[in-house]
DNA sequence: TATTAGCACTCATCGAAAAGGAGTGCTAAT
DNA sequence: ATTAGCACTCCTTTTCGATGAGTGCTAATA
């Protein structure tokens, strides 16, 4: 990459400083009055034309101010931007009712920072392959159902009914059954339970290997069932606040990816992959792994919940996002979902 | 309400239907050659003047064809309107797959009516209040937490963490409880639990009265904790396609009202209490209990699960919809849906 | 008396033309 | 190297007339 020196770093900056707040192109004049460099419009206009032939502004029409290019996005966000040192209290919103559902703790994560963005935002709900298991308890439900409940770190309660023929299967069977499972299992990532470890369990649990396996099956299914649905998003309204979101075309499309969500797991798998340094990467407009969010900004961040369940927090927003707000946002709350299950919510 | 000669009841539902079909105002033109009465412009011209003095029609503005009104949808609905005899075969995308999980099942259903009809949907998970209490079950899951795990009829699981104090509870304790719990409770709706109940067990419980009532109060509140919200839609983006509801703004707001769903609720609680014969309910413009819907229409029907556990189905469109098409499928939809549950399983 | 042909009138919509204005690029002067 | 000056571009907004669908009314007709 081309450098920039650094009168031409100060106006990119304030060209592109300039276009976040107002969203609109910004001209040669607006930047000869708005920086400290005491130049006129006319060396301005020079210097524009430069920037635009590396690549960094664009013109929408000829006789139009400059608007920051995808390059020129991302020459901000890794070089210009500053870090704000944020006071703590600035997050003062945040305070996250303590809740032991998961899924009303994430609920309303993404409702807060939908709120304090004023950006569309979603998380998923952390994956759970990597999730210890804390407990087990069969039960029978009726003449012909068990009932499997699950509960893995963190106190995720999966259930799961389980229809067998249960002739010859009394409540003492049950107890022991339940004590296998647990012995066996507990303190074990579901992605460690293998092979040789059911076919132990099943061997121990002699005549009753049947529902042992569906057991097994029952875990797996209730755990991976909707591991790919388990997305909660809120603010997609928000893409109306910014008019190059908002025309119906493109509004559509997103407020559809929104609602399918499809595509929002696919984006969000590409971050969990393929994590970074920091853990928040930015993708702007066509770096962007999803071909609807082109115009788009999206920012992501995973969080972890203990060993290896990890789940990711998504900000999508225009272009032209406050790159910063949404970063810092991004850190604090990551930060807060770290802590939040790890420790035992006794002092209330 | 005035009696419409048989001459204007023709014109009046030509002029609907047409106006469903195309979307644009109709002309008195339209009208002459559509219908078979032979009457030439003129004439449709005078009896489209009574009919708008009478207040079933409206002119956007003075050179236009006439809409119907608010009113005129409602003649339609309640008088014009040919039941289609339809064939049971047209239902056939209706094949609701058997799971066990009844989130699964609601989403699945509105995912389909979305994509039958082609408007807004929603569904609310049935009340549970009425349910009746079929197995309950509390297991120690760690040092200081119980896991409540209560099942309705239904096959409708929920849980809830307990914390408290376990000192001096052993499994022994647990089993008592649990044994206590169930001889009491089951086969009781939520809403029979009354204090005499309540009394009687805390009295059998001796010392462990406290959990018993810590326990009651975790059914209480895993029941009602999210019922507001436990409401499934899809097809939102469906509005887009009806240009009179694409408009940004109007637009914006429906979107908005399905994202907070807070709205929807009390749509749906109305329907609840307002119940009909038919159980199938259409509010036409402003007879929508919510100001947001006022340029829609809104049909909805309730379901019932089994005794008492009645839920809701909504479908959202233009005023123009298809009413017919729509108040079949919801038809279908309910008979099915109260089907669905009842009857075991088994033969798959 | 009911129907219809004829006609003037209204008004949304569309397109072309004109005005306005922001901003550029280039040239010549400093 | 910087800047003042100016012609030029092109988007945006406004204006204006043409178009056409559709009405309401009147007078003629069956």
């Amino acid at each position: 990459m081309e450098h920039l020196d650094e009168r031409k770093t100060k106006i990119l900056k304030a060209i592109i400083q300039t276009y976040l707040e107002t969203g609109e192109p910004v001209g040669s004049r607006t930047i000869s009055k708005y920086t400290d460099l005491n130049l006129s419009s006319a060396t301005i206009r020079n210097e524009m034309s430069d920037l635009e032939e590396l690549g960094y502004i664009v013109q929408p029409h000829t006789s139009a101010g400059r608007i920051p290019s995808d390059k020129g996005y991302r020459f901000y966000v890794d070089n210009l931007m500053e870090e704000k040192d944020r006071e703590v209290s600035e997050m003062k919103d945040f305070v996250i009712e303590r809740t032991e559902k998961m899924e009303q703790v994430l609920k309303q994560v993404v409702k807060m920072l939908a709120t304090n963005t004023n950006y569309a935002t979603m998380i998923t709900a952390p994956q759970y392959q990597q999730g210890k298991l804390k407990f087990i308890q069969l039960s029978q439900v009726d003449e012909e159902q068990l009932l499997a409940v699950i509960v893995l770190e963190g106190n995720i309660v999966k259930n799961k009914i389980i229809r067998t023929d249960l002739n010859g299967l009394d409540n003492e069977h049950i107890l022991k059954l339940n004590l296998l499972l647990n012995t066996s299992l507990n303190g074990l990532a579901l992605n460690q339970i293998n092979l040789a470890t059911i076919a132990k369990l099943k061997e121990q649990a002699g005549i009753h290997s049947e529902i042992v396996s569906k057991v097994l099956d029952a875990i797996a299914e209730s755990v991976s069932e909707d591991e790919d649905l388990e997305i909660y998003t809120s603010g997609a309204t928000n893409i109306f606040k910014y008019p190059e979101l908002a025309d119906s075309g493109r509004a559509q499309q997103l407020i559809s990816a929104f609602e399918e969500k499809q595509q929002l797991v696919s984006l969000m798998n590409d971050t969990l992959s393929d994590e970074e340094n920091t853990g928040i990467q930015v993708y702007i407009g066509s770096e962007s792994p999803v071909q609807t969010m082109k115009d788009c900004s999206v920012v992501t961040a995973t969080y972890e919940l203990g060993e290896g369940m990890k789940g990711t927090i998504g900000i999508i927003g225009p272009k032209r996002m406050d790159y910063e707000n949404v970063m810092d946002n991004l850190k604090t709350l990551k930060n807060q979902l770290d802590g939040i299950f790890k420790k035992p919510p006794e002092q209330k």
